[in-house]
DNA sequence: ACACTGGCTAAGGCAGGCAGAAGTCAGCTA
DNA sequence: TAGCTGACTTCTGCCTGCCTTAGCCAGTGT
C-alpha cells in the first residue's frame, strides 16, 4: 500500500531522466508566491479593485501592484478601465479563462488545509448552487473511477 | 457567465469580513516554496534519498536539507533509518498520509500547466492502472455533478 | 591506514518578496 | 481653487530562498 505512483516505459527508472518540461515546475514559475495565489483567491471571491486586493489579501500596496502586474502579464487577470456615471475612470481586474482555470488548484489547497491544518474542518464550505450539495476536488479516470495516487501509472505522452 | 463564486449569508458582502482562518493561506504557509512542492513531486515519483531529491529537483544540498527538515517537521514526510545487508545505516524520506493527501494539489498544478504553459499538452500522462483510462482532477458535488467555479455558492461553515 | 560515499552542516553572498512611509497624479466634489 | 479619492510609484530596509564552495562525520571497501 504505497502512495507513490508507478513509473512506466521510458520513465522507469527515475534515475534515467530529468523532469525538464515538468508542468508543475512551470506552473510554480507563474504562481509560486503566497501573494499571487491569495490574489487569485480574492479574484474568485469577486474582488476587482486595487485597494481591495491589497487590504483583503493583507499585503502592502507595492506588493499588490507588482503581483497584479505580473498576473496580468501572464494572462491570469485582465485589467479593464470602467466608468460609473458621475465617476472618473477606474480600473478593475477580472479573471481570464486561464486564471479561472486555476480554481481547482485553490480548492485542492483549501481542502488539504481544511483536513490537516484546521481543527474545525475549515471556515467555509463550497456548495453546488443547483443542488445544494457540498463541492470537493477529486482525482478520477475517464471511466469515472475515483483514483488514489497509489493506483496511478505515469507514462511519457505522445 | 462569471467565473467568480457567489458569497452567501454572513459572507456577503466581501467587504464585511476578513479571511483570517483561510485554509488556503495556511496551506501556503506549509508549502509555498517551489522547492517544497517539487520535493513532494519527487516523493510521489518514489524518490527517497537525500542526494536524489537534491539532484532530481535541481536544488542545492543546503536547500534540500532545509526543505526536507521542514517537511518532516510539518508531518508531510517521515524520515526512517534503514539498512541493507553489508551496507551502513541510511535514511529515507517517505510520504506520510498527510503528505500523500497533497497529491490532488500537484495534479491540479500539473493539469493547469499542461493546458496553459506547454505547447504539447504536457510531457507525461497519468493513467488509472486498473482500467488504463487517463486521470484528471475535477470539481464535483456530492450528488456527482461536475461543477465550475461560477456555479458555486460559498457559505460559512457550522 | 586510507580513500570513498552518503548525508549532511557552515560560511558568504546575491536576488527577490515583503513591509512601512511617503509621494505622485488624474479627475471628481465642495 | 482646494481638497479628496483611487490607483498607483518610490525609497529604504529587513528577511528569506537560493546558490556556490568548502568542510565534517560515520561506516565500507581495499
Amino acid at each position: 500500500m504505497t502512495s507513490t505512483v508507478r513509473l512506466t516505459g521510458a520513465l522507469e527508472p527515475r534515475s534515467g531522466w530529468k523532469a525538464e518540461r515538468c508542468t508543475i515546475a512551470k506552473s510554480l514559475d507563474v504562481v509560486s508566491t503566497r501573494s499571487a495565489l491569495l490574489i487569485m483567491r480574492e479574484a474568485f471571491y469577486g474582488t476587482t479593485r486595487f485597494d481591495d486586493f491589497a487590504e483583503r489579501v493583507g499585503i502592502s500596496e507595492p506588493v499588490a501592484a507588482a503581483r497584479l502586474r505580473e498576473l496580468v502579464e501572464e494572462g491570469l487577470l485582465e485589467r479593464e478601465d470602467y466608468r460609473e456615471p458621475g465617476q472618473r475612470t477606474r480600473q478593475q481586474y477580472r479573471l481570464t479563462p486561464k486564471g479561472a482555470d486555476l480554481f481547482p488548484v485553490l480548492v485542492a489547497l483549501m481542502k488539504w488545509g481544511d483536513r490537516w491544518l484546521d481543527d474545525r474542518g475549515g471556515p467555509i464550505e463550497l456548495v453546488h448552487r443547483d443542488c445544494g450539495e457540498p463541492v470537493s476536488v477529486s482525482l478520477h479516470c475517464a471511466a469515472g473511477h475515483e483514483v488514489a495516487s497509489g493506483e496511478i501509472d505515469v507514462a511519457r505522452r505522445g
